[in-house]
DNA sequence: CTATTACATAGACATGCGTCAGTGTTATTG
DNA sequence: CAATAACACTGACGCATGTCTATGTAATAG
């Protein structure tokens, strides 16, 4: 899988003259690029990469009550990185009564994970 | 592969009682996510997405100069991610005269590529 | 209804980020 | 030497981020 830039040709030049010409490349695949950073921000923090490895090892859904006493961080701020993870795209959540359960959305990391090897 | 955060036994409880006691884990593997969510922070822009895949595609060593013209940015910007993928361990750079080519760390996207699969 | 519990939202604060114009550094050409 | 080219660094700017305290909302208990 790639994002599809196209590379001027490789060659040295003399100093003296222009490098490279500019290149027109298709913005096509861009919109993949988009995407995948998105998701890659939101893991980009090390409370929320284990949030979603928490819910992943439980492959069911999790009480945020569960997850609070996990990390030295607020309720709010751990309700801050759900929403984070949320609008991401990488979980979701569900209402029960007055609880709250998080669950990882499936194929949410496929892209990036596919990308990545 | 896991960040091994241990989790509180998962059941209801009624309104009125406390829902969850706090849960001591050990913090073997937070330096794992420390180091993953960095990674995944620097691929969390689009522009350093896209270079890491050009560099990944030509497998040798590309020069800035035609990185360059691929991205509506400055060079010092470019400049500046390329930067922040050095940071991250991503990326190294060899310098060749005027030139600098960039090129990616064997093994630099392991840990994370095999965490997301 | 009142109190309590679980969770989300609001606002504030310091810090970090992405970008640019400008400048500096190093190497090559003439 | 002076001029030029490739690239990095500096400082500035607006905006986003991570965190907290305080407050709001919805549901349950009594």
């Amino acid at each position: 899988m790639s994002v599809d830039l196209e590379l001027a040709p490789k060659q040295k030049r003399a100093a003296g003259e222009r490098c490279c010409e500019p290149v027109v490349y298709p913005d096509v695949q861009r919109e993949q690029a988009l995407r995948m950073a998105e998701v890659a921000k939101a893991l980009g923090d090390p409370i929320r990469l284990q949030l979603v490895d928490v819910l992943r090892k439980h492959a069911g859904k999790v009480c945020v009550c569960e997850l609070v006493p996990l990390f030295d961080i607020s309720q709010p701020t751990l309700s801050h990185h759900l929403k984070k993870l949320r609008d991401a795209g990488i979980v979701d959540s569900e209402r029960q009564g007055l609880w709250a359960y998080y669950y990882v959305i499936p194929d949410a990391l496929r892209e990036l994970s596919a990308w990545l090897s």
